[in-house]
DNA sequence: GTCTATAGATGGATAGAC
DNA sequence: GTCTATCCATCTATAGAC
């Protein structure tokens, strides 16, 4: 959002992607009104249209915003030399990282088809720059002998469904804490490349 | 649906499903309109409410009926014995069946959040029966030191999540076919568990 | 930048004729 | 059972005052 010169404008920006992050991943894109959002916000309908061009961008902006942020994140991350212990760091990475934005990250991967044809290609290509990481690891591994995996697109693909999915049923209050799940996690993933 | 006596009413039922099915896998329920869905049929608005109380019973007729169906099918399936042959065979079973039906998938994991809480709770209680399949296998295949799993629990999780990803990006006409994937995947869930 | 007010479209659901 | 017609609520987005 282009910067504006009024009193709230640096205020009010952020807490309408906050606002709307909260309804769209609770009740999904489509059924959020413009309305609700104002009134999380505190502001009425009009105001929105300050800080957005529409709907249809605001949520192409978070989504933006939420798959940038992670690759910048996976790029400052530690990655070890070797094909396992990059492996494993990917894993304990991105399941630490999901966790703590799980609204962003459900809105990113449930909000797809509500995205026009021209907004999904852009997020598409950044979530493909993602699995790539992954898949570098795991090209790599297969390469030095140390994985057993037929193909390492799919495996990426495999992988990442399995730890997207960890969002959909995890709770903090749960029989086990985050960190358990990251170890069981790990030995699952590790096991299910042969390494 | 009560059995009605008109002319097309045997009919027009089960067209209004395959359209719904259609429709909101495609643009998501919030997103589709009754007269969409009555259009796709053929009929005008006030006609379907002859067959579906609401649109929400519409939902919810859909998911239910799809995931009784899937538990259905998945009894009917071969149990091998032996642990490491009874896991193989569900995911086969999985992998099959679902990729023969990827628009009730689509919805009966996307749609959850638009239902209202009591039909919620009913679809939940479908779903983790069969979860509840996979899990007694890995039960069992840890009590019998087949498995190298530290939780059941977790690994149903952990490898349902990895096959439901696959609607997600598989294509009929992608570089693999679902044989190949099924043979990929195979492989790495009996890795992960330790068989 | 935010407000009020409203345009203009579309939504779910129903009533009553056939 | 299906149709036409319609009620009434709600939606996105805009206009113009402050």
């Amino acid at each position: 959002m282009a910067r504006t010169s009024g009193s709230h404008a640096a205020k009010t920006a952020p807490r309408i992607r906050a606002a709307a992050i909260r309804l769209f991943a609770r009740h999904g894109y489509a059924a959020v009104s413009m309305r609700q959002i104002a009134g999380e916000v505190g502001v009425q309908v009009g105001a929105l249209y300050n800080h957005t061009a529409d709907k249809q961008s605001l949520l192409l902006e978070l989504m933006e915003g939420h798959l940038t942020d992670l690759l910048a994140a996976c790029d400052r991350a530690d990655s070890p030399d070797g094909p396992v212990a990059a492996l494993e760091a990917f894993v304990r990475f991105h399941i630490r990282y999901h966790a703590e934005r799980p609204d962003e990250v459900f809105i990113a991967y449930m909000e797809l088809r509500n995205l026009t044809p021209e907004n999904f290609a852009r997020v598409q290509t950044l979530r493909r720059r993602y699995e790539d990481r992954l898949e570098s690891i795991l090209r790599a591994g297969i390469a030095a002998g140390a994985f057993r995996l037929a193909d390492a697109r799919i495996g990426t693909l495999a992988i990442i469904g399995m730890l997207t999915g960890i969002n959909t049923w995890f709770r903090a209050k749960g029989r086990l804490s985050l960190a358990d799940i990251e170890a069981i996690y790990c030995d699952m993933i590790r096991q299910s490349v042969g390494a």
